[in-house]
DNA sequence: AACGGAACCTGAAAGC
DNA sequence: TGCTTTCAGGTTCCGT
């Protein structure tokens, strides 16, 4: 269930376990991941023997360059990328297989994803990446939160504004969590119609949403990534999933409502 | 053209 | 206890 933190996680490892690596055995379950038109045994041979040159994020996606094309992996809902020795069987939902080796060192990554949602897209040498990665709008993290171009943006927009930050041609790598924090550090309605923000308020979001990544950032970058769904795990976000309980700020109860076809907690009262 | 809603899936938690 | 419903940090397609 990755936003761009995770998914900036996710690059980090996999620069460690893939960076400069071959390929030397590959293994894929067929299926809507691997995008339309694309087989198990294309995935195989198109990938065996190739090498990895890069591991980058932009947005969501990550994309592995190889000496020969390259690969784009979305994580979806619930994708995850993992290390486990060469001589383990599947993991449960395991869906793609590396076998590495860099040097003398050999690893086995896998790519597991119970819901399905993600996608591994295959790209040869010399075709086009896939149209989500090349309309993706600027990475708050490559490429920083423009406040008067963002500004423009949603001065032509009717949407709600979280509605807004959820498209990733506007901004790449924001979902539920880090729209729902950003707003809330911006102390704005996530309802409000997206034209109707100032330029204060849009630069108010602009550093709510510089804030709520970078906290993030830091928490995910210990060896371990607990999401909130998972049990035990303790809610590290300012209101997300704190719908019912005392706002931080004025400790009135915070409301959930539904923008964008998605669970929204706000504080009525903070967030105008 | 833009927007809201359904669809795509599985599993964990809440509800009865 | 066990069955049913709801909901989930995403994207895309479809109808209005």
């Amino acid at each position: 269930v990755p936003e761009l933190p995770e998914v900036e996680h996710a690059r980090r490892v996999l620069g460690e376990w893939l960076g400069a690596a071959t390929l030397e055995g590959v293994a894929a379950r067929g299926g809507r991941l691997l995008g339309p038109g694309a087989s198990a045994g294309g995935v195989v041979r198109a990938l065996s023997g190739r090498r990895v040159c890069a591991v980058e994020r932009r947005g969501k996606w990550l994309r592995l360059g190889l000496d020969r094309g390259a690969v784009f992996s979305h994580l979806g809902m619930t994708g995850k990328w993992v290390v486990a020795a060469l001589d383990d069987a599947a993991l449960p939902h395991e869906r793609v297989r590396l076998d590495v080796r860099q040097g003398r060192r050999r690893r086995s990554v896998r790519y597991t994803d119970p819901r399905g949602f993600g996608r591994f897209l295959v790209v040869g040498e010399g075709e086009p990446p896939p149209t989500a990665w090349s309309t993706l709008g600027p990475d708050p993290l490559l490429d920083g939160v423009d406040a008067p171009a963002l500004h423009g943006e949603l001065a032509s927009r009717r949407q709600a504004v979280k509605a807004a930050l959820l498209d990733q041609t506007l901004l790449a790598g924001l979902g539920n969590i880090q729209a729902t924090e950003a707003l809330y550090h911006a102390r704005i309605d996530p309802r409000r119609p997206a034209r109707t923000l100032s330029r204060a308020e849009v630069a108010r979001l602009a550093r709510g949403i510089g804030r709520t990544l970078a906290d993030t950032l830091l928490r995910d970058d210990g060896a371990t990534i607990t999401y909130v769904a998972e049990a035990g795990a303790s809610n590290p976000f300012a209101i997300y999933g704190h719908q019912g309980e005392p706002c931080p700020g004025c400790a009135r109860p915070l409301q959930k409502v539904v923008v964008a076809g998605r669970g929204t907690v706000f504080c009525a009262r903070c967030q105008r």
